[in-house]
DNA sequence: GTTTGACATTGACGCAGCGTCAAGGTGTAC
DNA sequence: GTACACCTTGACGCTGCGTCAATGTCAAAC
């Protein structure tokens, strides 16, 4: 069976400049030009074509596909399970992004919370071997032993240099407060750096800030007994100590 | 939690270039430009940004989805309804890919032939529905009762157009053949004309031809009782003379 | 025989969606 | 203080075609 441009073009489901465009940039010849100029393609042009939109399907660029096809080392069958495998792929990472919609969904509607990781699931690439076989896994060994992973802060919000700010700025903060405590003065000059640094901290977990929450937060530093030992570890009286700065930095009194 | 360029980029996936192509066609505005003049944003932003990637997933245009998403009347929920389904035909249509390149596979290793209609079955988008519901039907209706329907011939290979030409040219030769039958010359120019007219619809069929598988098929015509009925169906005789017709055409004696 | 209409041809310009410099300001860490 | 990683605004370039425009071809219809 013998084509002409546009005969091709509806087989194939593309325009007569497209495969004008592959003709000019040489990944797809006719087999031969007719007594009148027309490009006459034939069986094999089929075939070729069939290939390089399969490869167009998965992404890369009509440049490549020619180096790979015209390579003469490119075996036809192979190239064809490889599809196979990446088609696999890009279908467990549509699933993905199916899962991610319905969770949308349930987010919008009230019924769950989403990370804003968790929103873009599905949407990176090639990220996910990456991030989860490389990334995760040194952050764990890093970081895994830390009790702060096991609160309820989110973490899994952040990329590495977001996590290591914030963990950056958690250290400042403990160290900033328990100079502070020395001086004994709530209303002073390093009381109220720790509360501003208590409040930046904050600031990497709240997505949005209020003085009246921040406030509420370090009264139940006082009231909650898991904060309090925490806090008063090694100093007793950090707690209250920390509740009256930020009661002072917020301008907030409960 | 407030975000710089680079930190958004990372959480989602894209580039800050990106970004600030956003910012610069108005489709993702920062939730405001700190003192230096550095793009921070915010839960909103973020927000708007997966449904943006939710919509360029789709192929959509930016222009297209800047008009959507500033739309009063839109539906943040609505819409994530519509894209699951959008995503689930996606899905199905990558499940047909899949099984294409699976049976391109068993047909490079000679395990089952594809008619070229097959070989772009999955890449072409949305024809699936016209060609299935519409186009498909009309064809049916048409010709649905015509034995060459029947016959091994794979028709299915055609566009509609190439449908219309090969129907036509059966009928020209259909008559032809008539004519020349009643001269009684195989070698007249009625029958040779005939004879061409043969071999143009059979290049319809055939991804090549010789001149030997021409007259090849003219000998089954008188072997095969089955073509034999079709063609002295009208004019007993018909078979034969066709052969010899297209004996002397092909200058080919068996 | 010519005219119509659907096909084909080769330019050429244009567009989206960024990638990729360049030249400079900002901010924090050692 | 200085190194370094971040940010900024241009500006140019690239891919993969869409979309004219001007012109030639061919089968069918009048």
């Amino acid at each position: 069976m013998e084509y002409t441009v546009q005969k091709l073009g509806k087989l194939a489901g593309i325009s007569t400049r497209t495969l004008r465009y592959y003709d000019e940039i040489g990944i797809l010849k006719p087999a031969r030009i007719n007594s009148s100029g027309y490009r006459i393609y034939g069986q094999s042009e089929v075939n070729c074509l069939q290939q390089i939109l399969f490869y167009r399907e998965l992404g890369l660029s009509l440049e490549k596909i020619k180096e790979i096809m015209s390579d003469p080392s490119f075996n036809g069958t192979e190239a064809l399970i490889k599809h196979r495998e990446k088609l696999l792929d890009k279908k467990k990472q549509l699933e993905l992004l199916i899962e991610n919609v319905e969770k949308t969904i349930a987010s919008s509607e009230g019924r769950m919370t989403m990370t804003d990781q968790e929103k873009f699931e599905g949407l990176k690439q090639k990220l996910i071997d990456d991030n989860e076989k490389q990334y995760g896994k040194e952050i764990r060994e890093k970081y895994g032993e830390e009790t702060v992973n096991q609160s309820n802060i989110q973490l899994k919000n952040m990329t590495q240099e977001q996590y290591e700010e914030v963990t950056r700025l958690g250290d400042e903060l403990r160290a900033a407060l328990s100079e502070a405590f020395k001086t004994g003065d709530p209303a002073g000059e390093l009381a109220q750096k720790t509360a501003d640094l208590h409040k930046q901290w904050l600031c990497f977990h709240w997505s949005e800030y209020n003085k009246e929450a921040h406030a509420g937060l370090a009264q139940m530093y006082v009231d909650d007994d898991r904060f309090k030992q925490h806090y008063d570890k090694d100093q007793p009286g950090t707690a209250e100590f920390l509740r009256d700065a930020i009661q002072i930095y917020t301008g907030t009194k409960l």
